[in-house]
This record gives structure tokens, C-alpha cells and sequence, in this order.
DNA sequence: TGACATACAAACAGAAATGTATGTATTAAT
DNA sequence: ATTAATACATACATTTCTGTTTGTATGTCA
């Protein structure tokens, strides 16, 4: 068999991105050798080659499909909170990470790319590209939050206890840390349950006036 | 040159082990090989397979060295509470975390051989094994801080918003968090010192009188 | 209806790493 | 003073992966 047609070219070229993505997962992207990706995908190393220039190539694709709700989620309520808005911005900030937990947790793909980052990959010579990318996303976040808390601090919702950063920091390490403990934990840990009430418990003793309990949800 | 005494073949051996982080933290441990790493060590490959079986006994001889202070210091500071103690809690947590930061600050080795297992590292195959050995002390870890948030509670020091199992679950999102922040950027985050201050906000703010403030260090 | 470009498959050559086998200079013991 | 084991270095054979080249059947366009 040989020439197809345009779509079908794009669909083998998806093809070989999802079969990429399996074995990266199974074997690691440095021992993932073309030949097994191309028969995983039904193909030869003949598609591979003709669709991407090398496995970095194949990375690289995959990696820009990594994408995190958190900072696109974060930064839109930041423009939110904006505006002469009498939102609390504790409250919303909450929403929208429990919101951003609950979209990575039904992306079975999202899923697979960030444990492929996090746990199947060496940050080394080139792949160190990768790796600033993942900074730099996490610097936005980051900057994201803090333009929050501040919101926060000139609201006087948040506990003098908390400089703005700090607050920040906390609430970054909060969250990428429960998507990480999920990522290992595939069934141990549920990223909105048991993430949103730790996140809740956080954000609500770093109010004001704290001591008090809304709780979220249903807890035994 | 050839045969030398017991105590120069040791050191042989060590200089390996050194050779070989230095070498898997620069090029990261799939695509190590060992040709680099004896000649790092200013040897061949002959002495590496004296001393070693393969790159996987090196990686578990170094993998074995690798030693996060955290959980010794917390295990004994929860047998330190268990007798009728009027010690507090929650101060005595945080001056333990303090000196684990420390600790790992001031160990270079221990921070490379953290980075290797954190940026240099594919948990597939038999690595897995490496992995799960990291979950274990992870949760070896937690264990512990849930027995001091317990006894925090019951002393009355932990405020009512925190169930003892969340707070001990965000305290080891906290600490694991800042330590991998330290890790990723070498110049920007201090451990023992932003990293102090942000322990002290967050155990601050989970405190039952939440509100006041006992500045640890000088803050501008 | 050719003719050319496309989308692959198959074959080939080269590099690199691995494990092993062998060589060898010491050292320690007898 | 031999001898045998030790602590490596060196040489070899094999595998594996990579990049490229060549082949080829099929769309597509004039």
C-alpha cells in the first residue's frame, strides 16, 4: 500500500503521535527506540521518518499538547477580579482550582503527557528546552496567584499572618503537588475529592477571619 | 599499573560512585554510559564491572546513599511527643522541618544525588523499583506527620478548619515542594531561608488562635 | 492518460554501547 | 621465592538503534 490521501496522511500522523505517547509511557522517552512506536502504531520507522525528523521531533509535538488548565483557568480569573468587582477573590480562586482539578482529572490524555514529563523523562542537553518551558508556565502561574492574593490582601480577606508571595507559593506548591501525588497514586488519591477539600482547608485558614467551616462537600 | 591494596580498590570504588552521579546528573542516567563514566573516574570500563554488576547496581548503590533528612528528623520527633510531653506540637514540627532544610542545603551530594532521582531519572522497567522505594518513605513521612497533627489536635494547638490527615497531607505537599523548587533552581529559592519563612506562615495559620505573628528571622 | 509528487515500506550502512574474555602487574600468603 | 588471587586494562564479538537511501503503489493534476 502506499499514497493516501491528505486526511488519511494527518490521521497516521495522529497515529504515531498517540502510539509515540504509549511507549514513551511504558519505556521512557531515552529507551523508546522508532522502531517500536512505528509498530505500535501499525507502521515502519518509514512513517515515522516521513511525518517527524527524529524522536526529539516526536517529543516535542507531544509536549506542546501538554497543557495545564491551571494557568489558563487562573489567569482569566485574574482579568476577572479586574474590574471594580466585588467577587471575593478567595472564593473564586478556590472555584476555579477545584474547576482546573476536575478537567485535568477527565483528561485521560492530559493525564499521560504529564506523567511522561514528570516521571518518563531526563532533563538533559536538549530536553532542558523542555524543562525551562515547564518553568517559565510555572513563573505565569505563579505570577498569576500572586496578582490574586494581593486582590486578597487589599480585599482584607487575607490573614495578616500571609504576605501576598508567600500566600502565592504556598497555594503553587499546594496544587502542583496534589496533581503530582495523583499523577503517582493512580487510584490512591482523587485529584478534585480529596485535592478540593485540601484546598479548601488551605484557603479557608488563610482568610481573615478564620475559624470558620463551609464545608464543600459531603465528608464522612 | 594494577593490583593495589584493599583500602585503594575501596577508594577506587568511591570515586566511581562519584563519577558516575557527576556523570548521570550531566547527562542523566538512559543515555549515561559507562565508557563516560570510567573515564570520568580516570579508569576504564574494566573497573567498572570489577566493582559493579552493571549501570543499574551503580545506579542502586548511589540510589541507596540518597538520604532526605525529613524522616529521620519527624520519626524522632514524633517519639519526642509520645511521652506526656508539654512540648508544643507544632513549634517543635517547625524548628524539625528548619533543620532538615538546613540539612539538605548544606549536603552537596545529597542534592545531586536528589536531582538524579528527581530530573535524571525514567521510572520504567526496573527503575520502578526506585521509584516505589520513594513511596514508601514518602509515606513513612506522612505517617509521621499525621501523628503530630493528632497530637496537635489534641492538645487543642490545631485550628478546628484542619482535619489532622489534610494538614499532614498539605505539610508534605509543602516541605516535598519547596525542596524540588530548590532543586529546579539553584540560585533563586533558598531553602532554609524562604523556605523557613513560608513554613512558619503556613504552621502559623493552621494554629487554633490563628491571627498573630512571631517573626522567626528578620524580614525586610 | 501520462507524469509527477506523495506517503509510506524495505534495505543498508554506520556508530555506539554492552557484556565477556583475556592479558597483566601487583600484592599477599605460604 | 613461588604461587595464586586480586584489581584492574585491553581486545573482541554482538546487539541495537539511528539516519539515509532506495523502492513502490497510489492520489492528483494537467
Amino acid at each position: 500500500m502506499a499514497r493516501r490521501t491528505k486526511e488519511d496522511a494527518e490521521k497516521t500522523r495522529e497515529t504515531l503521535l498517540t502510539a509515540a505517547a504509549e511507549v514513551f509511557l511504558q519505556r521512557g522517552v531515552a529507551r523508546a527506540s522508532l522502531e517500536e512506536i512505528a509498530r505500535a502504531a501499525g507502521l515502519t520507522r518509514g512513517a515515522v521518518y516521513w511525518h517527524f525528523q527524529d524522536k526529539l521531533d516526536l517529543f516535542w509535538a507531544l509536549n506542546d499538547r501538554a497543557r495545564t488548565p491551571h494557568a489558563d483557568m487562573l489567569a482569566e480569573l485574574v482579568s476577572r477580579l479586574g474590574e471594580g468587582s466585588d467577587l471575593d477573590p478567595l472564593v473564586e480562586l478556590e472555584g476555579a482550582v477545584q474547576a482546573a482539578f476536575v478537567s485535568i482529572e477527565n483528561d485521560d490524555e492530559q493525564r499521560r503527557l504529564l506523567t511522561i514529563l514528570l516521571m518518563r523523562c531526563e532533563y538533559v542537553a536538549e530536553m532542558e528546552l523542555a524543562f525551562n518551558g515547564q518553568r517559565e508556565a510555572d513563573a505565569l502561574l505563579q505570577s498569576s496567584l500572586i496578582q490574586i492574593f494581593n486582590r486578597a490582601a487589599t480585599c482584607g480577606c487575607l490573614a495578616a499572618t500571609w504576605r501576598a508571595e508567600d500566600a502565592a507559593l504556598a497555594c503553587f506548591l499546594l496544587i502542583t503537588g496534589l496533581v503530582q501525588a495523583w499523577l503517582r497514586t493512580p487510584n490512591k488519591i482523587g485529584l478534585a475529592k480529596e485535592g478540593g477539600i485540601l484546598m479548601h482547608a488551605f484557603i479557608g485558614s488563610m482568610r481573615s477571619g478564620a475559624g470558620r467551616t463551609s464545608s464543600p462537600a459531603a465528608m464522612t
